[in-house]
DNA sequence: AGACGGCCAACTGTACACAATTTTGAGCAA
DNA sequence: TTGCTCAAAATTGTGTACAGTTGGCCGTCT
């Protein structure tokens, strides 16, 4: 499973997250296998890794294709991540080391940066995402358990399937954001494992996208 | 992914929790294709797949292998179940319908059915483990909620590729297994979901494999 | 017109052949 | 004996050909 798999995995994942390909859309083997430069098999390697992950969805005989979520399901994801990155969180308080602080804090700041920087929206956006999935997985390190990391970070991405520019989140709710993510620092720094918990818990509650939650939304149940 | 890779992906895994390849072994791909009547291509679908689970490791170039677990990674996995499947149950509790607590009820007979029978220790085992692993199936079913179900159905079947028999619950550990099935399906009628959080987390932890909690486990963090 | 049925094109599923890489082990030197 | 080198054998990675399935198109019959 080397070069010419590994490409094929990376570029198809990177289509679908660019939403060069749309949710629903019909993903044809040979057609990527063209765009990638590769034989079908490795395409079809990836799109059974793919479908693992959740990324696409393979029916037998007729295709796969990209992953379409109702925002039900998304905000079952944001639950889900609720539940396991507290559960990281927790351990990461017991378990974590000094210098996971300090590269958490490291994320922080690269995101007021950002904020003080007056980008456009779509650059904002971008870098945001970078440093707060970074973020994110610091935290998910400093757990120490590996497959609570791979179950998590498999989840993180799936809702970037379809969350498009529409729901962009605004300066402010960035700050607000990022002052979350100090306060969790905090309670790591503190060595305090059910209130670095619940922060996070309320942390990934609240950064459910907005524009789907006009519908009154299943009760959260965390506890 | 028709005939011969569904045939290959059941066989193949059927073959690693049978014990028939065991932790650590490697499988050689050619062999699997004659064994189970298929050529590489379809052993090699469901390589990938089963890589995806956790029950087996690839690397590049050099094959895969049946998945081996050290005891922390097991008592990580049951952590992890505690909390996911605590989640699903408190869904369960809001969400449930009647015809779930009929189910669960019907399970929890079976395994006490089982305990009056006085059978040999492996039939016993299996039995049990049949109806218990549908016990929690159910809940998950309960919960509403399709990517938790697969994720904890996953997480539930990995420490079946260690756990053999010199780690099988006696009858008293099965027994006292059972009236906790009991408490938490009176929980779910409640409609209480802390409670029935509470206990099936109990439950789970509970259920670690003793023979491997000999050295001090790390704490449990789940509250 | 509408329904039925069969043919064709497009695509997925499977097998096999060849290339690339790793492992084995025989031969040899220290 | 131990360690090293190198070539053969075994095994995985990749490409390609062919078989099987699906869905749509078109003609025919009612």
């Amino acid at each position: 499973m080397s070069r010419a798999s590994s490409l094929a995995y990376d570029s198809v994942r990177q289509f679908i997250l660019d939403g060069r390909f749309l949710p629903g859309e019909r993903l044809v083997e040979e057609d990527l296998a063209q765009r990638v430069g590769v034989s079908r098999t490795s395409i079809r390697d990836s799109l059974r890794r793919l479908a693992g992950e959740g990324l696409v969805r393979t029916e037998a005989n007729r295709g796969t294709f990209v992953a379409e979520m109702s925002s039900a399901e998304i905000d079952e994801i944001f639950q889900l991540r609720a539940v396991l990155e507290g559960h990281a969180t927790a351990l990461a308080a017991l378990n974590g080391k000094e210098e996971h602080w300090g590269q958490l804090e490291q994320k922080a700041d690269e995101i007021d940066a950002l904020l003080d920087q007056d980008l456009d929206p779509k650059a904002f956006f971008l870098g945001f995402q970078a440093s707060n999935t970074a973020f994110h997985a610091i935290l998910l390190q400093a757990s120490g358990s590996v497959r609570l990391q791979s179950l998590a970070k498999s989840l993180i991405e799936l809702p970037l399937v379809t969350m498009k520019q529409h729901n962009w989140p605004g300066e402010v709710k960035v700050r607000r954001s990022n002052e979350q993510h100090r306060e969790i620092i905090a309670a790591l720094r503190a060595r305090d494992p059910l209130l670095a918990r619940l922060q996070v818990q309320s942390h990934i509650i609240h950064a459910r996208p907005k524009a789907m939650t006009e519908q009154p939304l299943a009760p959260v149940a965390l506890l």
